[in-house]
DNA sequence: GTCTATACACGGATAGAC
DNA sequence: GTCTATCCGTGTATAGAC
């Protein structure tokens, strides 16, 4: 094997560790798991990292930056509605795509929330979302030149929660009409609460 | 210790993990932990049980069956928003009383979906907790004396969806105020959707 | 039927050769 | 710095005494 640095091992081995809860999910994902999965002797994961709660931080932490904010696209003479709706389905779309990556985005997140050392960063991990989720809210407001009836904060937990929600139970049950459906009812009580909405 | 029937022991047994469960999570919830909780020999637990995964099975349908239908009060001259209000957050009340009972309910089913053995049990408990919320809206419905303007399947699965989110991520925060307001709009939202509403 | 003792695999972490 | 061999705890499951 090639001589790498510690810090090219360290990307190697939280990239490998993604991998394999992505197959196997977060409970299975060993150490073992992940210096084969990278192809790295055993042995080497504790000059990378302190301990595998030490690899879990950096997991949690790449996985939350890895999400992209999502493109506002802008057509001309397009209802509130159908603006609303094409933002919502780009979002469901990469869900759609990596149902994987999503699920296990949640059981990272849980799996934290039990851990001492990382419920903080689980906190950190949901404020993040949030904070997107309000900047996209305010990013569609302004493609549609217009503002949100509802107390922006306030509409951002409840969207981040009506996304959370419609995904994890997307997850359980893979009901594509159904959870479009429910998407779609989402989006028309967005365009219910725009200023100057019909 | 008093001898008991296996039917009793196993009645024990499955009490004594969720118990384990809720105070440390389904990941540690170990044979061993669940047989000491129960106060019974780990040689007991195999004449009960062929296996983990079977004593998981009974857990998850316990816990399934033990969600009660919420109680939908009627006084009089109270406004449509006020009787959804009153409803969700009779849910809410119980997410608050029992967060660890409700967390354990999501990693239960994250961690079933993961096990080919019990995938298919996470997919009927979601079907069964989607029913409960269709019949609860119903239940509202007929309470109002009127109807819903939005198709019910797609309606309870958006309500799920909700519900579901708005308790993860209260789960994660425990920001209570935020969570309040945002469960305090999705029943103005509810309340947009009856038909006469106002 | 009931429990004790134990088998056996696997997990995280480390010692120590190179 | 890099890797092999190994320690030691814990997990599920079972054998076999009572």
């Amino acid at each position: 094997m090639t001589r790498l640095s510690a810090d090219e091992r360290r990307e190697q081995l939280v990239e490998a560790a993604i991998r394999v809860m992505i197959r196997g999910g977060v409970a299975r994902t060993t150490t073992r798991a992940v210096v084969t999965e990278a192809g790295v002797p055993l042995g080497a994961f504790h000059y990378c990292f302190r301990s595998k709660e030490e690899l879990l931080q950096s997991v949690i932490e790449r996985i939350t930056r890895r999400t992209l904010p999502p493109v506002t696209a802008r057509p001309e003479g397009a209802t509130s509605y159908e603006v609303i709706h094409a933002a919502l389905h780009a979002y469901w779309d990469r869900v759609c795509e990596r149902p994987a990556e999503h699920l296990v985005t949640y059981e990272l997140t849980q799996y934290a929330l039990r851990e001492p050392g990382l419920a903080d960063l689980a906190r950190k991990q949901y404020q993040h979302y949030l904070d997107l989720n309000r900047e996209h809210l305010e990013a569609l407001a302004r493609a549609l030149g217009t503002s949100w009836t509802v107390d922006l904060p306030v509409l951002a937990r409840h969207g981040l929660g009506v996304l959370d929600g419609l995904t994890l139970n997307w997850l359980i049950d893979r009901d594509d009409a159904q959870a479009s459906a429910a998407l779609d009812e989402y989006a028309r009580y967005l365009a219910s609460v725009v200023r100057d909405a019909g």
